[in-house]
DNA sequence: ACAAAAGTGTTGGAGATACACCCATGA
DNA sequence: TCATGGGTGTATCTCCAACACTTTTGT
């Protein structure tokens, strides 16, 4: 029988030598589109425009004292002064074949000291509420840009399969935990609300049945303020409060 | 504004290293018992029988070349000769700290190449129909044990949390995926069929109710076949076929 | 006045829940 | 004959889906 000790814990004297990484698909909700984080990024040293980018999702090695969640927050915040995001692990991404793009072997080369070592990425999404952070674009590195959802071009490495699962992961989550409120900003109008969740379950809802279940809904609250500005009946404000 | 390009994908100098393990969370049902498969080894070399043990869940650092499910489904198929069995990467654990007792550290200064290196756990958790492997107990490693879910003991390093985290992520995956006859055998009873919802949804289910839901399921069929040698009435025999 | 989104109820059907007794077998 | 789990139907209620018109604002 093939049940040598080999198959239990550490019990193999092989020692392959791996890093691991994080990977961070934002999703950040403007009242009208879904939209993501991207990295464009010139080789350090040239000249970033001249052409040749190198197009990702905000990642990193993680530090050897570090916690996963610890880098996953860690990044975003370097990269983009956001913090207190929700941020959730969703899948670990270990093909030893990842990186298979010459271009992205050549990236590797001028920028990880090991560039041919084994990367094992793990997959978070964070959920960030635009408006709060939009109005002051300052705040975020010059080379970090949104992108809606279904404008995403090719990327570098595998990362557009993380965003496509991250994506399916936020899918999930949305009709069974209570994460969609992170996406939206303090204030928002039931339109918005139901805009989002039309995009992220890639299917149009019905206004009046869509407002009754709301209705249902612990935790969202109507404010006495209502939209101005808008060229049209102006809407209602809600909030959301965490029921105790 | 903190962002140089430290926060983006790669661009750190620093070449910390880790090893990557697969842990495998191996549930078995047994049409009465829902078990876990768990580890019990002694010190290589050591005498087996005098005491000191070390138990876990199976799990091993992953090959170099070898991709993160095959990694697991190579663990399983050592340790216990199961093959083509369901297999789903539920969570990673990477806490700095996730080898903290003494013991366990003694462990793997006997078993490990570089026992102070941190590892970076992909978790798993596998399906089993114990009656259609059960029968032929010496098939398994010697040391590999069904543990009922109820009496778990204290285990290494954090598996007592992986096996939770598992657990956990059954109970999810069984609502919403199509998994639970993984765990069935390939003809069943509508008892044995409850029981396992009630054991993994902790809560018990109306007879009748249940059974129009089953009838209502695609692809349960009643087979031309009854129990036969049981003290009571002999239950109607069913199996699953997935449909096209 | 017009354009644009906000807001508002009813009905029919499907699925969920609650509930109690008889049946077939082996010992 | 007894103990054990197998097997069955009905009534109620809640949730979901389908559907169209009026309101308020800015231009």
């Amino acid at each position: 029988m093939n049940t040598t000790s080999s198959a239990s814990h550490g019990s193999d004297m092989r020692s392959p030598t791996f890093d691991v990484s994080v990977d961070n698909v934002v999703f950040g909700f403007d009242g009208e589109d879904l939209q993501v984080l991207l990295i464009r990024q010139g080789l350090p040293g040239e000249d970033m425009g001249e052409g040749r980018f190198h197009m990702a999702v905000p990642g990193d090695l993680i530090l050897p004292e570090e916690g996963l969640d610890e880098a996953a927050a860690r990044i975003l915040s370097n990269l983009t002064s956001i913090q207190g995001i929700y941020l959730k692990q969703f899948f670990t991404f270990g093909a030893p074949d990842r990186v298979f793009d010459e271009k992205d072997k050549e990236w590797l080369t001028k920028i990880r000291r090991y560039p041919d070592r084994r990367v094992v990425t793990v997959g978070y999404y964070s959920l960030v509420a635009l408006a709060d952070y939009r109005p002051k674009p300052s705040s975020f590195a010059s080379q970090a840009e949104w992108c809606p959802l279904n404008k995403i071009p090719t990327l570098a490495f595998d990362h557009n399969t993380i965003i496509e699962a991250g994506l399916e992961k936020l899918r999930e989550d949305v009709v069974n935990k209570n994460i969609i409120f992170e996406l939206l900003p303090e204030k928002f109008t039931l339109g918005q609300f139901q805009r989002l969740h039309e995009i992220i379950l890639d299917k149009t809802l019905d206004k009046r049945n869509f407002r009754k279940n709301v209705k249902r809904m612990a935790g969202v609250i109507a404010l006495d303020e209502k939209q101005a500005g808008v060229l049209h009946k102006p809407a209602q404000l809600y909030t959301y409060r965490q029921r105790d």
